[in-house]
DNA sequence: CAGATATACAAACGATCGGTCGTTAATATA
DNA sequence: TATATTAACGACCGATCGTTTGTATATCTG
């Protein structure tokens, strides 16, 4: 299969609106997001979506697969270049408050809107969603783990509970920021985990002072 | 004023609405509840809503302060019949995961709804959720402070830093309690508070044990 | 009792929802 | 060049949204 004209100026739009469609779902949720006002915000008609997807809730698919590239390439890929052990772990958090604080998305986080949205709503989103958090915290674990064996975390560490606190921790800012806190979110989101890990490390050096 | 039987009659009917929004909005938010569900679940009609609220907003507003209430009396009151210091500051998360594990709103949390939905939506309803947890965290830093000065908890606590751990890692045990983990959600946040506190507390058999 | 007031309703409103249909213009294949 | 195929559209569908209107009934006041 050439990559003919039609198929690239579909792929284009296609893109464009699960860009948008990530974009607004940040704010308002993949339910939330009406067709209407995506074809507003995208300059195209409602029905031209149909030539795209069967239905809403396949739409609602591709943009989570899409947050999750999105995702993907701004947080973890940058993670992955710290060394392995407790430097990329805090490497991974401090990519994700970047996410969070550089603005990329104008409702924070895409996953905390969705997921929040979805956790009682039985169907295909719900269960995409619901992988895409598994991958997550399996991804936050493994990490973990890689410290543990390098010796950079106590032994005694259990890899999924700590996932859990370096998720919650993290998570938790978007809400904090915009609803209470503003700015201080992000100092004591970045403070809990790294006082935790420091807790942990045989040798705290490879992670920052507390207070710099 | 006298409780004549109209307002009383009224007043029931009222209440009945709300602690139906409630539990509606724990699931689908204070915006996905749409007012025909409500009157069905409620077995009334639409149109009656507006003998008691003005609009759709009205009712929200009406059904945050509700779920301020329940929350107060259900998770805040009982934590208060602990001693002070850091065993009502554990009582008090305690509380709230029996809150969640209870299942006394279908959703899991009111607050986590809506405060999601609405972290990114100005106007009345975010205001007074942002109130709410306002107050939420005013208390719990009380708690912590109090735990300082009565020695139970180190000096050099931040209580605005503890605060937001413990409701960062008490609050996301409801998405991934539904989304992820079920039952181990509730153990990784138990423990994480236990030991956060253990760990700063000087007399830690104030505490439960840490695997008990 | 008469009159005012409050609860609750059915019916209907315009707007918007997700989705269908039929068409047009452009591109690819033969 | 003739024929499919595709992206994209405007018009429209039934359903549902929040809300208004008018009304019937029950309760309190005078």
């Amino acid at each position: 299969m050439t990559t003919d004209g039609r198929r690239l100026r579909g792929l284009r739009s296609r893109e464009a609106i699960l860009e948008q469609a990530v974009s607004l779902a940040s704010v308002e949720g993949l339910n939330g997001l009406s067709l209407g006002r995506l074809a507003t915000a995208t300059g195209t008609s409602k029905s031209g979506f149909f030539s795209h997807w069967q239905d809403k809730e396949e739409l609602q698919l591709d943009a989570v697969e899409w947050a999750v590239r999105q995702w993907t390439e701004a947080v973890v890929a940058p993670a992955l270049e710290a060394p392995a052990g407790v430097r990329r772990l805090f490497a991974l958090h401090e990519a994700r408050l970047r996410f969070y604080s550089d603005g990329v998305l104008p409702g924070g986080c895409f996953f905390f809107s969705v997921q929040a949205e979805f956790d009682d709503r039985p169907g295909a989103v719900r269960d995409r969603v619901s992988r895409a958090l598994h991958d997550w915290l399996g991804f936050i674990r493994r990490q973990v783990t890689e410290a543990v064996e390098l010796g950079e975390l106590a032994g005694s560490v259990d890899p999924a509970q700590l996932a859990y606190e370096i998720d919650a921790l993290g998570e938790m800012i978007v809400l904090h920021s915009r609803l209470h806190d503003g700015p201080a979110a992000f100092v004591h989101g970045r403070r809990a985990v790294l006082q935790r890990l420091r807790a942990l490390c045989p040798d705290p050096s490879l992670l920052p002072e507390d207070r710099p």
